[in-house]
DNA sequence: TCCTGCCGTGTAAACGATTACACCACTCCT
DNA sequence: AGGAGTGGTGTAATCGTTTACACGGCAGGA
């Protein structure tokens, strides 16, 4: 109604009651009467007392909120889980403070500082790839720290992860049989567990079928675009280019396609091309993109409860889900259906289904 | 280094100086000695001191943070806004504060509560379609607030928005040229500024070439994709259903896809498709969609310009920037290049250009 | 009647910073 | 020598809440 800088002080006075009694009404935390809380109600409404959550939070000690650090919020993997993320938390009572690291150490770094001196009351962290004193000092101290789809060496945090070892099998199987025998990955980052492990999953699925490993056609980026491109180009310099190359992550799959189209080469025709990672636009690209699929719906809420967990004093374990596999057509798989009449049932954690966003 | 509960009382202490003292040299607002300076920070170092921002904000009446609320974080058009206001902010020594309202008004009110309570220093809104009570409210109260790519009538706020009836238009041009005659366009919610004036151009557009405006060819969604599904569906269940679809956001254009190809139908062969929003991997769709780039960095940097300056008790005027058009093989464009050597330059707002993401 | 307990309420002390004001010890000028 | 200015510092009030503690009144049991 009024002008909004009405404090407590004020709402006693409009209702004839002291400040307490205001504090009493808002938090409903003792017995009130009747009486007063009415006029206290009535007081709020008539001055447009809104709750100063500051000074709250100064003598609380606790703000109601967690911070989300992401890899980079222009990929859909992290978009959708920030997305889960603030669903859950604000079922638990939490508000979210998003930061955009932007795979950068020196920007995650920021953003955990101006977290922490914001007091949240707890961190949310996809951590990039490496260890930076102040991430150290930090779960040190005992700031409650989960780590959410990522892992560092050496430090003892709680993460909720996704493990895509299974599927990165069943895709290596899917592209020997579909003949492919030079089969090459970009990874990401080797200190980030979604590093080395997709690499070591590789090497491991493609040595269990008797395949060699051969070193040129395991490629590093950095889950940029940019980084998946310049890798393609390498691989596809060699004097034996590979004839299937399966990206780390959606971004760097993009960034693939890039290099693949301008060079005029076809997919899955000259070489097949698979993700780590499925977005709802995959099943429109030309060929459908084969891509492994993380339940990233449960992720985000699994990690929500155990940072809420540890905030609130439980005791947390780690949490590991599985990936999954799903195969379109960009690997050389026959297309059995050109154009569809049912939808494609790639997606299935829940929510999104192919482009389709929320129910 | 130590434990992370120091205070500004324990770093005096510690220094062997007067709280003041310390305060002057965090800030450094005042003279101090070059012995005394010497020793606070000997002390914040060994301390560990982290300075408590919700105490300082208490006293400053300040946080230092924005208040970002975007329509959906799903989509990618908001998501790259974000990033954009995220960083002209960063740069401008904000912290921003994202709220994701779900294209649902009930979910930004929430938003924009917690937001006040936080004091936040200024308010970026990207309104949803409803002028709600709280948000009216909140404009009425002093708060600065500016509304970002949309607009809502009735209320006199500062806003920055992309105009894309020029682009619109150049796209109705571009699609009777090529021998379409029966248009139609998905619109957004029609209160919103984002909804209705599309569609105005679109009409507009048609009419000044002469061409009837049929209202069963303007369709309504709500910018998310199950919306463009349904939208798609009435068009083709049409007597006479439309040769060519422009759809109104990209998620709406995502919804038309699975509508179209769930039909068995073809792009551009049996109904052209185009859409509002350039999104990185439209051009890797089959077929590459044709489409309008709105110039999202300038419209988040123009923003948070617009917020900083009514914050700091500058004045400040609309902004209005032009969107583009970007033309590609889904409306029956013969494609010159079926497998492009050089880089599609659609894009051109001066970061992302294609897939990859950041340079 | 007096004591005990409970209910509803108020007073005042925190929380951790910033900052107005006062103060001291100089130096420099007249 | 005395006054004015200045640079460096400390004391204490303040921001808007929450909450420990105390207190008055009233009911019920002995």
């Amino acid at each position: 109604m009024a002008e909004g800088k009405a404090s407590v002080k004020d709402v006693a006075r409009v209702a004839g009651v002291s400040v307490a009694t205001v504090s009493r009404v808002l938090n409903d935390s003792a017995t009130v009467s009747a009486e007063s809380r009415a006029r206290v109600l009535a007081a709020v409404e008539r001055l447009g007392y809104r709750r100063n959550a500051v000074a709250r939070s100064l003598r609380t000690a606790a703000t109601g909120t967690i911070g989300l650090v992401i890899g980079d919020i222009l990929n859909p993997f992290f978009t959708e889980l920030a997305r889960a993320v603030e669903d859950e938390a604000r079922a638990a009572g939490y508000a979210v403070v998003i930061g955009n690291a932007d795979e950068r150490p020196d920007r995650q770094d920021d953003y955990v500082r101006t977290l922490l001196e914001r007091r949240v009351d707890g961190l949310l962290l996809c951590p990039t790839a490496e260890v930076t004193p102040l991430v150290r000092d930090t779960v040190a101290s005992g700031t409650p720290v989960v780590f959410l789809d990522r892992t560092l060496p050496g430090l003892d945090v709680p993460t909720v992860r996704a493990d895509g070892a299974d599927a990165i099998d069943e895709l290596v199987g899917h592209l020997l049989r579909l003949g492919r025998r030079r089969l090459a990955f970009v990874s990401g980052p080797a200190i980030l567990s979604t590093g080395r492990e997709r690499t070591d999953a590789f090497a491991a699925a493609l040595a269990r079928r008797g395949q060699p490993v051969r070193p040129e056609y395991l490629e590093a980026g950095d889950f940029q675009a940019a980084s998946g491109r310049a890798a393609l180009a390498r691989l596809l310099d060699l004097p034996e280019p590979p004839d299937a190359v399966v990206a780390g992550d959606n971004l760097m799959a993009l960034g693939a396609l890039d290099e693949i189209r301008a060079r005029g080469l076809s997919i899955p025709g000259d070489v097949a091309l698979a993700s780590y990672d499925d977005v709802p636009w995959f099943p429109h690209l030309d060929p459908p993109l084969t891509a492994i699929a993380q339940p990233v719906q449960e992720l985000g809420r699994s990690a929500v409860r155990a940072l809420t967990d540890r905030v609130e004093g439980r005791e947390v374990e780690q949490v590991t889900l599985r990936a999954r596999l799903v195969v379109r057509g960009s690997c050389g798989e026959p297309m059995t259906r050109r154009h569809p009449d049912a939808r494609d049932t790639g997606h299935g954690d829940g929510t999104n289904d192919e482009g389709s966003v929320t129910a």
